[in-house]
DNA sequence: GCAAAAGTGTTGTCCTTACACCCATGC
DNA sequence: GCATGGGTGTAAGGACAACACTTTTGC
């Protein structure tokens, strides 16, 4: 077996072997800086989009960059990511989900430092960005290139996460406004997905699942016929939300 | 706008205001001991079981915890994962990913400390345990209780993720021998996801993907009619994984 | 011959897919 | 009246769920 390490043995104490200073025990631990980048989509003009800055770092002159922050002391990482979305965009109540950790002790040009990636959705009409400072503002998620970092690597397994989670949950809709037309939907699934769904198929779907309920409302200023517009009933979703059992691969 | 703390401006050069030394940079952020703990699972007895020692903490005496450890300096996680696996079990090659990460500034009792968590399956019959240090040994899933730190709640989350990965994709083999039966199979299955399913169905299902070798080979040893025994095609499975679309939830 | 599990088919239901026409509105 | 998208139905095929009996082996 491994032999154990010297500070290791102090610690223990000699009748039962276990570690009476768990204080001293994690000060023996390597510490790492540790940060938050949050890949933050939006959904405008029927394409898929992510908020961005410039890069503060010289190296990265030029190059664009995820909304990243470093966690501060004792600082639970959801509520970072939480913050930096509240720093950088003013907004808060937002869908926000952490989708995995990346370690590669060569990933920050200053040394090794692991970040968490978030990735969160929210509705670029009712969060105007009030604050523009490194450029801030949103790219086309088919145009994304130039990223520092390997925040390219973070963007591509958070859309990867988004696909796959947006056909089992309904997390699209804090992509829209409350109130959305079946085509504002449809569009959404085709620019996320990355493929084209058959129209009447699609509003059949919803229309079964009932989830969806009508405003009465319809669309305005559209140079064609207005479509009604919906809400998405997330009361009856989380009530009826059932365990699924398949298998499937 | 958030205030910029003195060191980054100072960081920052006149002209561009580009942070040149990144290593200085990443020195003033706060750090973190970062561990990794492995949710290793096992099946046998037509259980879903876990691999647990007892906590090495005088508070958590009595307690079963997760293997785990820090990261080294410059380790990636997923490397560290591997390394705890190989120096607990003795195994390499076995299936890990990674899950989630935990953050609770309060989840260690001696300080903040930041932990990754990976989800193994591994094959019991094929991997006798020759280091049983701080008595570690199979546990039954159903019968966990009495966890070190928020081990409890890590375990629980790769239990989850086990239950929807399994859905989706192949993994189930890794906890199987080589070599199986339709029987053993299905029992993996229920163990897991903790359903009966129907027999029939079940093998329909798997006949439907023809993804099993029949080795030609049969059950030995069993006190009834011995079943076939087959093989899980994995280079078929890579070749025809296929895109999936569909909304669902 | 008895216990225990292997092995096998059919039917009904539901879901998914593919596909085409008329309707309402803005211009 | 023309362009644009809204709104609808049907038929075929595929997947899934429910269900029972015969076969093989060990003991």
């Amino acid at each position: 077996m491994k032999k154990e390490p010297a500070v290791l043995a102090e610690l223990k104490s000699h009748e039962g072997l276990f570690i009476k200073d768990v204080h001293k025990l994690v000060d023996s631990y390597p510490r790492v800086p540790i940060t938050v980048d949050c890949v933050i989509f939006g959904f405008d003009e029927n394409e898929l989009k992510v908020l961005l800055i410039r890069s503060d770092i010289q190296i990265y002159k030029g190059k664009w960059s995820l909304l990243g922050d470093f966690a501060e002391d004792n600082e639970e990482l959801d509520d970072a990511a939480y913050r930096i979305l509240k720093e950088r965009t003013g907004m808060s109540d937002v869908y926000l989900d952490q989708v995995r950790t990346f370690s590669n002790p060569k990933r920050h040009p200053g040394g090794r430092v692991i970040t968490v990636a978030y990735c969160s959705l929210l509705n670029i009409q009712h969060h105007e960005l009030k604050i523009l400072d490194n450029e801030l503002h949103w790219h086309s998620y088919n145009s994304i290139a130039n990223m520092a970092f390997d925040h390219k690597e973070i963007i591509e397994a958070c859309h990867a996460w988004l696909q796959k989670r947006i056909q089992e949950h309904p997390l699209g809709f804090n992509l829209l406004p409350d109130k959305f037309s079946l085509r504002e939907l449809q569009n959404l699934y085709e620019a996320i997905l990355g493929v084209s769904l058959d129209r009447r198929n699609f509003r059949k779907k919803f229309a079964s699942m009932d989830l969806l309920i009508d405003t009465g409302e319809m669309e305005e200023d559209v140079p064609h016929r207005p479509g009604k517009l919906y809400k998405f009933n997330f009361d009856k979703y989380e009530k009826n939300k059932r365990k699924w059992v398949g298998i499937d691969f």
